[in-house]
DNA sequence: AAAGCCCTCAACCGCCGTCTC
DNA sequence: TGAGACGGCGGTTGAGGGCTT
């Protein structure tokens, strides 16, 4: 079953490596190249398996590499593309100038991911997860969806809960730090993934409210859902989901459609991506943001009329926006 | 102070596609 | 043409360090 091993086992050493073997590879490297990985250890002097130096050298020792902390920016590529082309890290890395598939995957799992969970996006499809509840919802009778939607605010007060009670996370500092994103005004009555974070718990109930009519809307208007989009950002810079997000903080254009903070050009409040991160669409000339903007303008203080702005906004956008500018295949960021 | 828990990240594993003979 | 070798990739693991209780 499966490939041979690459070297023999028994001869070969494992685990971190000693600054010894670093440099016998390097210089090694420096003088011959990569050429044979087989023949590299044993050449060099090293008792290790081929595959075990490649790892080091294009993970670790590479010159060109670039360690340390990811930067925003950084990071808002690796959710962008992730959300585009999925678990593919090596595409990814490719777009990042010194970082290694290893070092996205890595950073991905253990801070990209629960980023975006607490701001209630998921990390798979890149939707809020209220959407896709609801888009689970379509395809339920009646009393099913009763049930998903005890089910799934059961699950978001555990959420809840956990990040409440989540101590070394000083909501405080948070607010006050210079992650702006994390603190931004809102407007009455609408609510923002990030205040999730915040551990407003004022806004739970607010959210659960969103869930509820996020199943309702479902229920009434199925076809008002996008089908293998992602979520689409209305013009009161609420989520087709009812979350509210600034789409002015995804000025990195893609393809079509735009993504990042204030601090790549635009105009607009805070943050961050931080605050708004998601894979979500807008339109695709500046002409027709504009008039995006004062349409949002118009509709400022609208919020009891929110559902039906942003129905009136969701067919707006399905039928004079290209909401991604990539191929079929491209399409589905669910991999 | 110490035990337990959690997080990070380097390293490993196994599969797959491509290359070479 | 097929088998073996090799490199690349994504998933997983585990050591080590920091934090909490």
């Amino acid at each position: 079953m499966g490939r041979i091993p690459c070297c023999e086992k028994d001869n070969v050493k494992r685990g971190q490596w000693t600054p010894e073997e670093d440099n016998k590879l390097s210089s090694y490297i420096a003088r011959h190249g990569t050429r044979n990985w087989r023949l590299i250890p044993k050449n060099a002097g090293l008792q290790r398996c081929g595959k075990s130096c490649r790892l080091r050298w294009t993970n670790y020792l590479r010159p060109d590499l670039k360690h340390g902390e990811f930067s925003e920016s950084e990071e808002q590529t690796i959710v962008k593309l992730h959300s585009v082309v999925g678990n593919r890290w090596s595409l990814i890395a490719a777009q990042l100038p010194g970082r290694t598939d290893n070092d996205v995957k890595n950073h991905w799992n253990t801070k990209l991911k629960k980023k975006l969970s607490g701001m209630g996006i998921d990390p798979v499809t890149h939707k809020p997860f209220s959407h896709l509840m609801a888009e689970i919802a379509t395809t339920l009778p009646p009393p099913q969806v009763a049930h998903l939607a005890e089910a799934a605010l059961g699950c978001f007060k555990d959420e809840m809960l956990h990040l409440l009670t989540k101590k070394r996370i000083d909501f405080q500092l948070q607010r006050s730090s210079s992650t702006p994103g994390y603190d931004v005004p809102q407007p009455a009555g609408v609510n923002t993934a990030a205040t999730f974070v915040t551990g407003r718990t004022e806004d739970k109930d607010d959210t659960i409210q969103k869930i509820k009519l996020g199943v309702s809307r479902a229920m009434q208007e199925p076809d008002a859902l996008p089908t293998n989009k992602p979520w689409t950002i209305t013009s009161t810079g609420e989520t087709s989901d009812g979350f509210a997000r600034d789409r002015n903080t995804f000025p990195v254009k893609i393809s079509g459609f735009q993504y990042g903070p204030p601090s790549y050009g635009n105009e607009g409040d805070g943050s961050a991506w931080s605050q708004s991160m998601c894979t979500g669409s807008t339109c695709t000339g500046g002409d027709q943001q504009g008039r995006l903007h004062e349409k949002a303008e118009e509709e400022d203080g609208e919020e009891a009329e929110g559902g039906k702005a942003a129905r009136k906004e969701s067919s707006m956008f399905n039928s004079d926006c290209v909401l991604w500018d990539l191929s079929d295949d491209l399409m589905n960021p669910i991999v």
